[in-house]
DNA sequence: TTGTACGCGTTATCAT
DNA sequence: ATGATAACGCGTACAA
């Protein structure tokens, strides 16, 4: 058994003091009450020299704050080893919190199973939520977010007015595909994320598709429009339908990159050249954008700094008790060679 | 403010009876003492009715559990968004927690920084951890483990006897190496990763790929070791540099995937072909791997189950309180284009 | 079968 | 400037 934590008694013991000085000296350390120096240090002194580290528990059911966001993801396809995208966001979300001495817990919503962020919140494991993923069914959050529980979506959800980082991704889709018309193309296909019931990154992706074709006066050609399901082999598996039609596209907009890796491998396979008979522009752009055969053109989405966002967000939320006001942050359209140049 | 979560006084109340009956029937469902159906069944509804969530804190406090394990990575380049393999591992990790009922804290150690493994446990915030990339230097781990914390170590800790969950490192490269002698090849070349001061895996790693040569009879010109940092970018470098080697490499094995997708990039930007110049084995079989072009031969290590194993084995130890026995689980060596056929 | 009372470690209030 | 005391919500030994 472990020899028990040591607790501000044992310090108080130690430095032959009272627990409540004790706990001044320790957390109210800017407080309107003095304490004299020599006893200052001698309590210092005993904390570290017995290595006393207060009680999470303690304090959590003392002070009513848990110190710790929870970070939920709903859609199995958001899930952490998932796809390539959500690390860079926990790592964006880890950096803000550890500096800010706040805990994360990192918890996967089941399908059919209770709704995690429910049981966090009312259960004190946390003081706030980063959720992504979630879909308009899930109204747990709404009923947290009454109650005054500060949550901030990754992505947003539909008609919901929970506060919200995202990208654009109409916009960032429909700048996609206009570097694909400007190159002269004019059959251009589509790739996009079977979304879990509604996923709204997934249809404003194939919404900016629509539009950016509508906008030059292109009729959408529906068979040219599929779906993947956010891994690599998904990417295939669509490329390869496309590639059977009879009158082949010359360029795709893929909605993820990793995707798109799926669909460069399905094209190579078929005996189509990236990007001389078919041009491919990919989202995300993760790290292995640069490196893959041929190099991929496409949407820079700033992971990393969703995450730092969301959880500046959050840590200004449980400060003020306000709610922040949703971000859209920048997307740009990094153009490598799968994209190709200028069509003749 | 948010109206304070109902607790097991409401419950109480409203079901007409007593907390004592509340806390039996809702925890001790099977314990010895037995509650009419009838009042059983007026607690749940209430409790249903109200929403009652335990009071996390208090039952911790109260327990002296967390119900919470800590997963820590030490060294930057095992950090959860550094590279693609961490996620897989987080993965299998949650979904065992999550199946028994334990929530999971992630935190990343900050160099310079006091360790995060002694203040999550000291402070009773999590009953058990689950350790990467730690070094030796950080004997903050001896001391809990010697304390009785249960501790599950991803890759060994040299002169540790922490339990842990790996691979065999040296035999797998030996395994990788030795199928390039096997096609052939007389001039390998190694790029490794930077140990942080001593990550074992990288130095495993090298120490396998220096057998395989010597067992074949082959000396190791050291000219071919190079070092690359977990990254692409470094991968790239590390191979651009190795070919600017009047005399070349035939064959290259890479100590991880990532790192190799940037080696591949560097030899075709030179106009060395893959594999009919340069043969290439990776490692890790990061998801990506089919993909790449050429599809990468490489070591498949089961990242998610590594996950699964460090988490099953750390429930066990906070059951038990035994230690579990360390784990070492198999690899494979996945043959693709990469490393091309039989040598003329 | 159910209720009463205590303590887990902290922090805040109130005396001294 | 410092110390005694109460309360946070829960689980359980004990009494009824």
């Amino acid at each position: 058994m472990p020899p028990r934590s040591p607790t501000s008694r044992d310090v108080a013991r130690l430095a032959s003091v009272s627990r409540t000085t004790v706990s001044y000296v320790l957390n109210n350390s800017d407080s309107g009450i003095a304490v004299s120096p020599a006893t200052r240090k001698r309590v210092l002194d005993a904390a570290r020299d017995l290595g006393y580290h207060p009680n999470a528990a303690a304090r959590s059911l003392r002070s009513q704050k848990a110190g710790v966001v929870g970070l939920v993801t709903y859609a199995s396809t958001m899930q952490m080893g998932a796809n390539a995208f959500m690390p860079l966001v926990l790592d964006g979300v880890m950096s803000v919190l550890g500096g800010a001495g706040v805990k994360l817990i990192v918890e996967a919503a089941i399908p059919g199973q209770p709704d995690p962020c429910v049981g966090l919140a009312r259960g004190g494991h946390v003081d706030a939520l980063i959720v992504t993923g979630a879909r308009p069914a899930d109204n747990g959050l709404r009923v947290l977010h009454a109650d005054g529980v500060p949550i901030v979506l990754w992505g947003m959800l539909a008609g919901s007015d929970l506060p919200f980082v995202d990208v654009d991704n109409v916009a960032a889709a429909r700048m996609a595909v206009e570097h694909l018309l400007d190159l002269g193309h004019e059959r251009i296909a589509c790739i996009t994320n079977a979304p879990p019931s509604n996923n709204s990154a997934a249809a404003d992706r194939l919404l900016g598709y629509r539009t950016a074709l509508e906008s030059r006066g292109i009729v959408v050609d529906e068979v040219l429009v599929r779906r993947a399901n956010y891994d690599e082999v998904s990417g295939f598996e669509a490329m390869r339908d496309l590639l059977a039609q009879t009158v082949r596209p010359t360029g795709v907009f893929v909605a993820s990159d990793e995707v798109a890796l799926g669909a460069l491998k399905a094209a190579r396979v078929i005996g189509v050249t990236v990007p001389d008979d078919l041009a491919i522009v990919g989202f995300d752009d993760l790290p292995i954008a640069p490196f893959v055969e041929p190099s991929l053109t496409t949407i820079r989405v700033p992971a990393r700094e969703i995450g730092i966002v969301a959880a500046r967000m959050i840590i200004a939320m449980m400060a003020n008790g306000s709610i922040a006001t949703s971000t859209t942050l920048a997307t740009e359209l990094i153009v490598r060679e799968s994209s190709g140049t200028l069509r003749a």
